[in-house]
DNA sequence: GATTTTGTTCCATATTATGGAACAACAGGC
DNA sequence: GCCTGTTGTTCCATAATATGGAACAAAATC
């Protein structure tokens, strides 16, 4: 039921995964729907900004999609209070600091601050999901899952590879959420991308249930013992921070 | 045609358009759509994640649309061209600093860097629409349209006040307009909200064509002569520097 | 506990989405 | 320049499904 709305969403959705254009051809496929019925929805995508079509015919996402969003981060409680302590944590660190969060199996970037002078790293910029093998963030929101959901994730191994270092096997997956819940901390090293190292702690509501993960990501070579001791300790002092914003009860 | 996927789009639209959750039946009024259609749109839209009910049964916006506008920011070129540029002309005034693009009506903020240790400015967050005769950018934008498509706009009269000193007369937007297309500068003090003056200057492409405004956010109390003329030169310095980004061709 | 407001379900009807096929506009190869 | 495979767009009969009134259920209000 409510079929036509469920296809225009989805086209939208496949235009915002990558930044490439699309023809309609492909999307009727990636979609498999009839290529008629793609146009007639991108027809009407178009007609009302969703989606702009280039000059060579090809199909982007419009900018329309982007006021949804606006005020969906207006309003996130979990945001407005993690926005400044996160902001402080980049300029105390100078590293990239983000708070994900899990949704459908994957780390939703909600807050990202961005060490000043670094371009923004479109990877993690909110918005994107983090992978729940690959990524600080993820390993520690999958190792605070009950087990059971665990073994439904790990199901979908072997995972995609985003460096030589990245963990693809069930067995080694779930080792590092192991150890992620054990030491209340994820750490990795190199296994997103080779030259990164990213922690994360949980944040937590008042009710002690993991709600987010607050993550740091830095160079590998800056990662060494003293250092990943120090962050692991301001990520806390910043998750409880987040926890109990100021005096407001 | 293509009904269906409209008016789910245009209940997505107006759960995003405040931060408030809405009843079924004041969506269905202000859509002017029957409650029972509404419900289904609703009922589809929850179970894909684009919308959420809380726990007292109101409808909010989901993280779905999230998604959406990450890929598309990461993709667009004058934002990526601009976000170096914005953010080094935020760190050295202090002040806030946007980068905003006409569409359909208003003008859409693509870049939005806020002055460290300032509360991210929800109203001119990234997404958000600044109204064409009241916001710096926008008057800027508006000032550079042709006469006719001016006239169009200035139908719209009157205008919503948001300060006691807002333009609500199609004659004085139209003063402010054609004033910011003379200097090459819009300047709006406390119009608004009553504590913030704002100025902006087009960027323009290869073709000198405006594509964007660049603007800049103080407070009134610190806006006076000689800081108005400084930054009006940073801005003209830094919009031509988005216009030719570095080296590249 | 009565009454109004609001949320949800049901169902007959007709609107409208559907997808195959035909047509048009390209692009690339010879 | 002509041919050929590919891709974008339009058409149309059919059937599926969105539609919206009304009935029902659940809260909220008094």
């Amino acid at each position: 039921m409510n079929n036509t709305l469920r296809h225009g969403l989805n086209v939208l959705q496949h235009l915002a995964s990558t930044t490439e254009s699309f023809a309609v051809s492909g999307l009727a496929e990636a979609l498999s729907l009839p290529k008629s019925q793609v146009h007639r929805l991108l027809q009407g995508l178009v007609e009302d900004g969703w989606v702009v079509q280039d000059p060579d015919r090809r199909y982007r996402i419009g900018l329309k999609p982007l006021e949804l969003s606006s005020a969906l981060l207006a309003h996130l409680p979990l945001r407005r209070a993690a926005l400044p302590i996160v902001r402080q944590l980049t300029i105390d660190t100078g590293y990239d600091v983000i708070l994900a969060q899990l949704v459908d199996g994957a780390a939703l970037v909600l807050v990202g601050e961005y060490a000043s002078g670094r371009q923004q790293d479109p990877a993690t910029a909110v918005g994107r999901r983090l992978a729940l093998h690959s990524s600080a963030c993820g390993q520690l929101l999958a190792g605070m899952l009950p087990t059971d959901e665990q073994a439904r994730l790990l199901a979908r191994a072997p995972f995609p590879a985003y460096s030589p270092l990245t963990r693809t096997t069930a067995e080694a997956v779930q080792a590092a959420w192991t150890t992620a819940r054990r030491n209340g901390v994820a750490v990795q090293r190199g296994e997103n991308g080779i030259h990164t190292a990213s922690l994360a702690v949980a944040v937590r509501d008042e009710a002690q249930r993991v709600v987010a993960a607050l993550g740091i990501a830095l160079p590998v070579d800056a990662c060494d013992e003293p250092t990943e001791h120090l962050l692991t300790t301001r990520l806390h002092t910043a998750a409880d921070a987040i926890t109990r914003p100021g005096a407001q009860p």
